[in-house]
DNA sequence: TCGTAAACGAGACGGTACGTCGCGTCTTTAT
DNA sequence: ATAAAGACGCGACGTACCGTCTCGTTTACGA
């Protein structure tokens, strides 16, 4: 094969060897940067600190990553496989698909509220705070907090929807993406603005809104 | 009438003498603020830059207000308010209350295109979303963003609801805040998140699917 | 006499009416003032903090002095006046002139013995060595503290060396100015400059020398 | 022969390493200093403002430095070892010791008239009057002033003296630094306080004076 | 198996902005 | 009418981090 045979396009800046790239200091960072976050919140972590924390050199973040938000949003995404690693093997299932017991409502309250104690849960609500606020002002890295961290989970409920809309129990001519976003988005609303008390009573009373609709039924 | 007339207790730290402030600084910091927002985006304005603009000292700024944030906030809810005063007197009704025509849904739907095309206006866009991630992460914030410049709207839906309650064309049994929010909370979150495209078609399906239900009427 | 007679001369910015001045004032500044070098060093010294310790509005410090210096000499001249006054009645003499015992060497050694201990008391050495400090790089401050502080105490020393070239233990033919000068500088220098030790015994050798000679009698 | 060869003892404040210090921001930060001083006088130079004309951070100079009278004393002190050096080959002699004719008198009023010529010169009188100000008022700075400005030269003439001693023209049992203290201290008296005129002819007397003494040869 | 080029730790550097302090001026308030 | 109180524009302070740039020092590759 030909020599010099770089795949990548000719990067501007001598882009680095990912091969020789240290794991111990990616791994290194990953715990700093999220340690730093829970301790001191997002906005007082600095680049400097994590190194400092990591014992690593400046340098090498600056080699790998182009801002602590996407250091932040790396290490999320890592913690998360990790931890989809772990449940792994036997529990497989868990982050695969929702429950379908057969009553969608019952299936997506108890995804929903499930969901609801993780946001309230300080240990996620700080870090995950930190990386909704910036990508709401950073188109690019809100992209990927939506692509990695959101989406996932979101394709759950849609493909659920879906299961539902063919045993009949939503209707089937609905777009099941926008049908999720009605269970999902005041959640979203009401722990991201503060807007509201976020609690499992008002999980339930959201998706029975939305299942049977705010107008009577009888015309 | 007991009312909140009480002499504040003594602050921390010699809180400055509001009757003595400098209403000319205050409009002139309130203008280089919203001015440079527009300019550079929210991230790259400093305090610094606004006292420079302004023509004012950093002391004047620090005196008044505690961070970038709520200066930014400050200046939007006055430009609010003017904005208010100038409609005023003819078109008070604009921003007293939604049109009640008899239809909800295209009552709602009216305004609510109306909201998508000044969010999606670049003029409002940068600043607005500055504040809304800020407020995502600074609770005080937050709460003041919210109910400043976020409640007074949301309750005209919430008062349009009730009137449509009345007449029987939203269920008398439900809570016409959490009902409001299944109509505005999916626009935010496309809004907040960039998680979608955000608009009229969109807003017009949120809204008949929330009213009518994702459940067959049917049984 | 005529009313308004201004002598001075039409002072750049209407200056104050002396008459009006405030006695009250002018005392809490003056010992403010001390007070505060004494703690916490002249550079530390602020006119804010002097105003705020003597409970007075900066602009009457402003009013009546062109800068801190300037304060803190007046403060100075001003102790070293009630102290003369305090002294005064019984022990006018004590700071009217040196002892004459005859003895010109004993009396010059006792005297510059004297003036060492005060130099070396802490009481006295921060803010003078500040004043004299400020004098070295402020011209004008420089002549005032001269004439004011230090001429005093120099003339006696040349009033006594005029008396001791009246008895003929001092040549005739010198310049007594020059000739006190010999006894005090050396002093001076090694107070002001740390370049050695001040003692007694420094200052008895000292005046040998001087009055003596270095070179050897007999040629 | 145990030096203090010693790895110095850690450091309050993560002392920073010498080895990678800057060259070139070094000589820069001296030009600067001193082209400031002579430009507008030691008290309205600010650190800042060194940094500025130099092209460097600030943070290069409190790196090394404590205070901008370090700054200007070190920048004072370099500049006079490169006027050694470049004076250096050919004329070493000329700051290596004064002359010796056999005539003390005739030798020490020449140095010093050239030492007040100095003094009188505006290029050095207004940084060095700025450095014997902070000495007085700062001991540490003062200690260092003394050492490594003042020493080197007062050591000429103590040489100098012993010299004399030796041959006779100076008394043999006087301390020769307190000797040269006479000589010395009035002129640098009336320099710092400004408390004479200092010129050729009053050197001349001081230097009499202190030869031959003030008390009449017989008695 | 050994050189060598890279990534690495460390941290100095030129900068920008921070939040604070004090200046000297000007205005308001309360006798 | 006179001060105290203190807000103001301004400028400098000393600090914190930024992102870039050397420095030796590992470290792992390919010759």
């Amino acid at each position: 094969m030909a020599t010099k045979t770089s795949a990548e396009p000719p990067a501007s800046k001598a882009a680095p060897d990912a091969k020789r790239r240290s794991e111990r200091s990616r791994r290194a960072i990953y715990e700093a940067a999220l340690s730093l976050v829970s301790e001191a919140g997002y906005a007082k972590v600095t680049i400097e600190g994590i190194a400092a924390r990591a014992g690593v050199g400046k340098q090498t973040i600056y080699r790998w990553w182009s801002s602590k938000a996407e250091v932040l949003l790396e290490a999320f995404i890592d913690l998360g496989e990790q931890a989809a690693e772990a449940a792994g093997a036997e529990a497989g299932a868990a982050y695969a698909a929702l429950p379908d017991t057969g009553d969608v409502a019952a299936d997506i309250k108890l995804v929903l509220r499930h969901t609801v104690d993780e946001l309230l849960d300080p240990k996620y609500d700080a870090p995950y705070r930190a990386l909704a606020a910036e990508g709401v002002v950073n188109r690019e890295l809100g992209e990927k907090f939506v692509a990695k961290l959101l989406e996932p989970g979101l394709q759950l409920y849609v493909a659920r929807i879906e299961s539902a809309q063919r045993a009949g129990q939503i209707r089937a001519d609905l777009d099941p993406r926008i049908a999720m976003e009605l269970f999902v988005a005041p959640l979203a609303q009401r722990w991201l603005q503060s807007s509201g008390p976020l609690s499992h009573a008002y999980t339930d009373t959201v998706v029975d809104y939305a299942l049977h609709g705010l107008a009577p039924r009888q015309v």
